[in-house]
Order: structure tokens, then sequence, then C-alpha cells
DNA sequence: GTACTATATTCTACTTATTGAATATAGTAC
DNA sequence: GTACTATATTCAATAAGTAGAATATAGTAC
């Protein structure tokens, strides 16, 4: 499990609330995980109880009171472990989850206008992944400008590229995948 | 949840037992939907309650009995149901959920060479599922020479294909970034 | 004054997935 | 006869994720 991991490696970057912590995630970790909010209340809650982090009431005079998370020693020890792993998720990495592609892989068990359609669908929306990709690319590169920590942005510039990759595969092979469909109706 | 369409999918070829299904999922709808046979069999069982399946216990004279499930109406109809769902997953398609990326991430935390590690483990895995996707792509070639079903195995090659343009993705984006940190050092 | 948005957190119910052990029969290899 | 593999299914404990409601404060727009 790694939205733990991934909240440690935020609040190694300074305390956060949980509210903040949903942001930051969503804006930077988002791409390749998603939790909800509430989720996210429950394993600081959880991590806690653990005992990598400690929390404190702030009370904010135009808002309602948060709760700041810091890590604690065992928090920073977790957090080390888990980048010093040597494994790191590399095998599960290449895993694929698809209804989507097990959907096409039923193909045939349909009209084939509706599989073209459902393609279509995926060419779409990877073609908005890939230029909602590109803004968030523009946005670190402008933070790259201001706040010039190389050492970190040189791995966010290559998550990104990851992201790039692969929705620039999927748009192709949905491209080929219709143009091939389409030619047969 | 799609593991219970992908066995309803595979049942409407024909009966099947929980241990069938469980070999032939993985051989067909492994590459993008994983389950443990426990699982599979925790499915079949709810699937039955639910009246999409029967299941007829049938005695074996040189292996211990097993139970053959077959689809129901209804669950013929659960099945058709999923089919013509005009969404199918798209949006979901697109989501990559990697703890891979979220240590490449954080990479600036440890010492180039660990970050550079772990990025050429994931090529070498990337590059043995590239390879064993080939594999499968073959015998996939080989299956549709002697059953010709050309409406159905369309399909898997554009499923197989898709395997094909992500490891590859996967490969080129690790070679990659290793020319890029391994310059650095 | 009504609706809406943003901030901030908690909780419940449910579903889905992981892990591994337990149980049982039968064939093969040494 | 011992170990191993393949066949075949079940169960229990746990972990993780989804979905959405509930609660509360404060500012903005109309």
């Amino acid at each position: 499990m790694s939205l733990k991991h991934g909240l440690l490696g935020l609040l190694n970057y300074g305390v956060m609330s949980g509210y903040e912590l949903n942001k930051a995630f969503n804006a930077s970790l988002g791409f390749f995980w998603q939790g909800q909010a509430s989720q996210i209340y429950r394993e600081l809650a959880a991590m806690e109880r653990s005992g990598w982090l400690t929390s404190e009431r702030v009370v904010q005079e135009d808002k309602p009171s948060k709760k700041l998370y810091a890590l604690t020693e065992a928090g920073k020890k977790a957090l080390a472990e888990w980048l010093a792993d040597p494994d790191g998720g590399v095998a599960e990495a290449l895993r694929v989850r698809s209804a989507f592609l097990m959907r096409v892989f039923f193909g045939g068990e349909t009209p084939p206008v509706e599989t073209i359609a459902l393609i279509r669908a995926f060419r779409d929306e990877s073609e908005k992944a890939l230029r909602a990709l590109g803004a968030t690319s523009a946005s670190v590169a402008e933070y790259a400008q201001t706040v010039p920590d190389e050492n970190k942005i040189k791995y966010w510039r290559l998550v990104a590229k990851f992201g790039d990759g692969y929705y620039r595969a999927a748009v192709e092979w949905a491209r080929k995948a219709l143009a091939e469909l389409e030619a047969k109706l």
C-alpha cells in the first residue's frame, strides 16, 4: 500500500493538514495514485496510531480549525525504509487492470459499431489526458524556474514523461484500432 | 467490478469448473485483469446466489469431483447489459496506479544510484513482459489458423496490441530515463 | 436571505482484493 | 515410501478502496 508512503513523502516537505495533503496529493501524485479524501483522513489517523505522525490542532480565525500533521522519527524511518526498498513495486507497475480492455476482448459478442463507439470514447479520453498532462508539465516547468531545486524536479519530470508516453501509446493504439475496425464496416 | 463479467464472458463460450475458469482467465484475460483463484471461486458462489449461474457436481474417475458452472438466462442478460454499457470503464482505463512511479517521484530523497537500480529493474521487467506477450500473440496466431473465428480473434489481437504498445512505451521511457540519470553520475 | 463555494473533518456501510492455509484425490519421479 | 505436481474447492483474516452522507464555519454572488 502506497497511499501511506505518498503521504509520508509529502509530509517530509513540511507539516500539513489532511485537507492540504488531499489537495497536494491530487496535484502531484494524483497521476499515478488516486485516493478519496475520506481515505486520506483515515490513513492519517491510522498512521498517527502507529506512531508515524503527530498532530496538532490549529485554530484559524476565518476558517474552520485544522489538524496539522508532522512526521515523527518513526515516520521518517518508515519513509526511508520504503525509499530504500530495492524492489519498489516494479513487477506490480507493469500490471494493467482495465475493464475497458476486457470489454474490447469480448467485442466479438456485440455489433462492431458498439465497440467502435467505445474505442472512440477511449481515444477522446486519452487525448484529453494527454492535454491535461501537458498543462501539468508546463506548471512544473514554471515552478522549476522559481524554485530551481533541480534534484527534485528532475524526478518529477521523469514521472510526467512516463505519463506522456503512456497516453501517447493509448492514443496511437486507439487510432489504429479504429482505422482497422472502421475499414471493415 | 469486472471479474464477474470476465467470468460471464468465458462461461458464455461453454460450461466450465472454477478450476478451468481460473486457468482460462489467466491465459486470456490475465493480461488486463488478475485474480486469485480463491476470489474466482468466491465470485462464482456469489453469482450463483444472484441467480446468474447454475452449478452441477460432476464426479470424475481419476481426479477429484468438480463443479461445472453454466450461465442462466439472467446471467446472459447481465453479460449483455455489461457489453452494451456505452461507458465501458473508459475513464478508469486511463488511470495509472503505480507505487513504482511514486518511488521515482521521490527519487530526489535518495542517492541517484538507488533510483537508477530501480529503473533498471523496471526496464528488465518491461522487456520480459514484452517478450512474454510476443509468445502469447504467437499462440493466438496459431490458434487463429486452427479455429478461424476471425470475428473473435480480431478483438483478441487488438487487446494484445495494446499490451505491446504499453510495454514498448515502458521500455522506451526506462531507457531514456536511465540515459539521463546515468549521464549525471 | 438564498444559494453556492471553499475550507475542514468524520463516519458508516459496503465492496473488492490479498494472503495463505486447509482439505482431498491421484498420478509421476526417484 | 517420499516428495512433488496437478487437480479441485473452501475458508478465514485482513487490508484497502469506494461512495456518499453528515457536520461545521465563513466568504461571495445575486
